[in-house]
DNA sequence: TTGAAAGCGCTAACAT
DNA sequence: ATGTTAGCGCTTTCAA
C-alpha cells in the first residue's frame, strides 16, 4: 500500500498524489478529487519513514524526563503537548532512567533521525550531552534549567522570587522560627528556592539558623523525616517551608503523628501547586508554577528554533505565584 | 555525517560499516576495530528512519492515552517503558485530545511506518478506529479493554471482583446501607465495578437501592457532589464505596463539610490505590490495581505479537487486591 | 570475508 | 498541469 497503488488507482503519476497529499499547487480538480477518492478507498496514509527520510525531518520532538511519577511533570506535558498537536508535531517520550548506562550516547541516537529537536525537563545530568547537541547544532530547550550551566534556550520559573514571597508571607503572620526542607541541591531549582528563603530572612534581620534548614530530596518519606527532626529541636519552628508540595504532605503527616494541628501548631507551605495541594487537608499555601505554560512556551520556543536555527538562545522565567489556602495561620500566642 | 562518511575514515566499504553497527558477522577483527574507531571519532549514529524505511520497522511503539493528569496512566506507562527499554523499542505517546476530529483517520497515520504497534490505554472511542487496526492485521493491545466489544488481545484488571471483595469488607463490617459512586459508565470497567458492588450486596442479601447509587465520572468533583447528595438522603449511608480513588477525595471532601469524621462517622473505600491513596489522611482503603505490571504485561504481549502475527489474541485479567487501611471501620452502634 | 548495488516510499527538481 | 527521475541513508542480497 504505497503512493504508487494509489497512483494506479486514481489513473495519475505518482508525483501528482503527491502533489494532492501535501497540499501542493498544480493539480486540476479533478484529478485532485480521483485522487483523493483512490486514497480514501484503499485508506492510504503517507508512510512517515520515507518522507522523513527525503525531507531531512521527522516532524518529532524527542521528550526527555526522569519519570512520569508526580502530577508535576504531566502538567507540563500537558502545555507541550497542545503546542505540538497545533503545530502537527508527534512526541517521542525517553524516561531517562532507560539506558542510562549510555545516556549521552543515547541522546546522540535521538537526534539522527527520530527527532528534530529536544525537549529536557528538569535533566539530571545534562552535562554529558548537552555539549554534543550543541556541538551539532542540535536544537533543544531546557526546561527547569536554574543553575545548569550552559547558555541554551532554556523556560524556567522564578523560584528564588517564589520561595521569598513564601517566607515573607510566613514573616508577615508573625513566624520568626521558620523551618525549611530543602529539594535536591544538586538541581538549580532547588538552589534557588533555598537562596529566596534565605534571602527574606536576612532582609528582615532573622538570622538563617542552620538547624533548621534539613535537606531534602522533593520526595515525602524525607519531607516526613525532615520534620520529624525539626519538631525535635529543643525550639522547634512554628511554620515548615518545603521546596515542594510532596515534601510539604510529607511534612503534614509528620506533625500529625506529632499529635500537633495544622495550621494551629504549625503551619506548613509548599511549592509547586501539583493538583493534590488543593486536596489535602488541610488545602496546602503553596507557590504556583505556571506548569502547563511553561511546557506551552518551551515547545514554542524549539519550534522556532527550529524553524530558524539563527534565533538567539532566550532563557525565560516564567512567574510564580503564592497562593494562600489553609495550612497557613498566625502562630500560637502571637494572634488570635 | 552518514554511514559512508564512516566508511571512508575507516577505509572500508560502507557494507562493512553496517555489518559492525548490526553487529553482522563476517567481519574481520581489525576492520572493525577499524570501523569502532571511525565510529566514535566521528560521533556516528544510524539514521533511524533510513534503516526503518529500509527494514520495514521503526522499532517504536505507539502509545495512545486520554490524558497523563493523574498517576494512575503514568503508573502503567513506567511499566510498559520498562519493557519497551529492555526489547530496545521506543514510545511514542498520543493523547487524544490531540486531533480528535478525525481521530481513526490519525490512527491510521500513526500504523503507516511511524510505529510497529499500538498500545491503547482506557480508550474512549476505540470502535473507530480498531476495526481497521484488524482490518491492516496492525498489532495492538487493549489496556483497560473490559465492555469494548472487541476480540482482540488485551490486559484488564478483576474489576468486577476488586469491587466485589470491597463491598464484601464493608459488609462484614457491619454496614448496611453502602453509598456507591460510579465512574464513566460508558467504560467497560466502571460497570464491572458497579456489577461487583451489586452482587456483593445482592449475596449477603441486601437490597440494591438505586437511592444509593450515584453516577460519577471518575473525577473529585462529582466525587464530591455525589457524596453531598447521598449524605443528604432521609437514611444516608454509614459507608461510601467510590469508583475510583480519585472520586473518594472528592468523597472525603464532603463527608468532612458536612462536619463529619471519616472513618468514625462514614467509611470510604476507592479504587485503583494511586500513590496519593496512602497520602491523604486517613489513608485510603482501596482496591489496588496492578498498574505497573498491567503496563509491563501489555507491552510484552505487544512485542510478542509484532513477533509473531499468528500468536493467538491472549485476553489477560490482572487479579487485584483488596487494600484495608484507615478509612473504613464499623459502623457507631454497631461495635466499638 | 568483503564490496557492489538494488531498492525501501517518498519529495522535489526538472522536463515537458 | 503533469510526468519522469534522482536520491535521502540504510540493509541485504548477490557476486567475488
Amino acid at each position: 500500500m504505497t503512493i504508487i497503488d494509489v497512483a494506479k488507482e486514481a489513473g495519475v503519476s505518482y508525483a501528482t498524489v503527491s502533489r494532492v497529499v501535501n497540499n501542493g499547487d498544480y493539480v486540476r480538480a479533478d484529478k485532485r478529487e480521483r485522487v483523493l477518492n483512490a486514497i480514501s478507498k484503499l485508506g492510504y496514509a503517507v508512510n512517515q519513514q520515507a518522507r522523513g527520510l527525503r525531507v531531512g525531518r521527522s516532524n518529532t520532538i524527542g521528550l526527555v524526563v526522569r519519570d512520569l511519577g508526580t502530577g508535576y511533570i504531566g502538567e507540563i506535558i500537558r502545555g507541550i503537548d497542545i503546542e505540538l498537536a497545533e503545530a502537527q508535531y508527534d512526541l517521542m517520550l525517553y524516561t531517562t532512567h532507560r539506558r542510562k548506562a549510555q545516556e549521552s550516547a543515547y541522546v546522540m541516537t535521538l537526534t539522527r533521525g527520530l527527532a528534530d529537536g529536544l525537549l529536557l525537563i528538569l535533566p539530571r545530568h545534562p552535562e554529558a550531552y548537552l555539549e554534543s547537541l550543541r556541538k551539532n547544532r542540535f536544537p533543544y530547550v531546557l526546561i527547569g534549567h536554574q543553575g545548569i550551566d550552559d547558555q541554551g534556550p532554556a523556560i524556567g520559573a522564578t523560584n528564588r522570587q517564589g520561595a521569598y514571597a513564601a517566607t515573607q508571607h510566613l514573616i508577615q503572620l508573625g513566624h520568626r522560627r521558620i523551618g525549611f526542607i530543602t529539594g535536591i541541591l544538586e538541581l538549580g531549582c532547588a538552589r534557588d528556592r533555598l537562596a529566596g528563603y534565605q534571602a527574606a530572612l536576612a532582609e528582615s534581620g532573622l538570622a538563617v539558623e542552620s538547624e533548621l534548614i534539613r535537606e531534602g530530596d522533593f520526595f515525602q518519606p524525607r519531607g516526613y523525616l525532615a520534620t520529624q527532626e525539626l519538631l525535635a529541636l529543643a525550639e522547634p519552628p512554628t511554620a515548615i517551608f518545603a521546596s515542594n508540595d510532596v515534601s510539604a504532605f510529607g511534612a503534614m503527616e509528620a506533625v500529625r503523628d506529632n499529635h500537633r494541628r495544622i495550621p494551629d501548631d504549625v503551619s506548613i507551605v509548599g511549592f509547586d501547586d501539583i493538583p493534590q495541594a488543593s486536596q489535602v487537608n488541610p488545602v496546602l499555601t503553596t507557590v504556583r508554577q505556571p506548569l502547563e505554560q511553561m511546557g506551552r512556551a518551551a515547545a514554542r520556543m524549539l519550534l522556532k528554533i527550529i524553524e530558524d536555527p539563527e534565533s538567539p538562545a532566550e532563557r525565560v522565567e516564567l512567574p510564580t505565584e503564592l497562593v494562600i489556602r489553609a495550612s497557613t495561620r498566625p502562630p500560637v500566642g502571637r494572634v488570635g
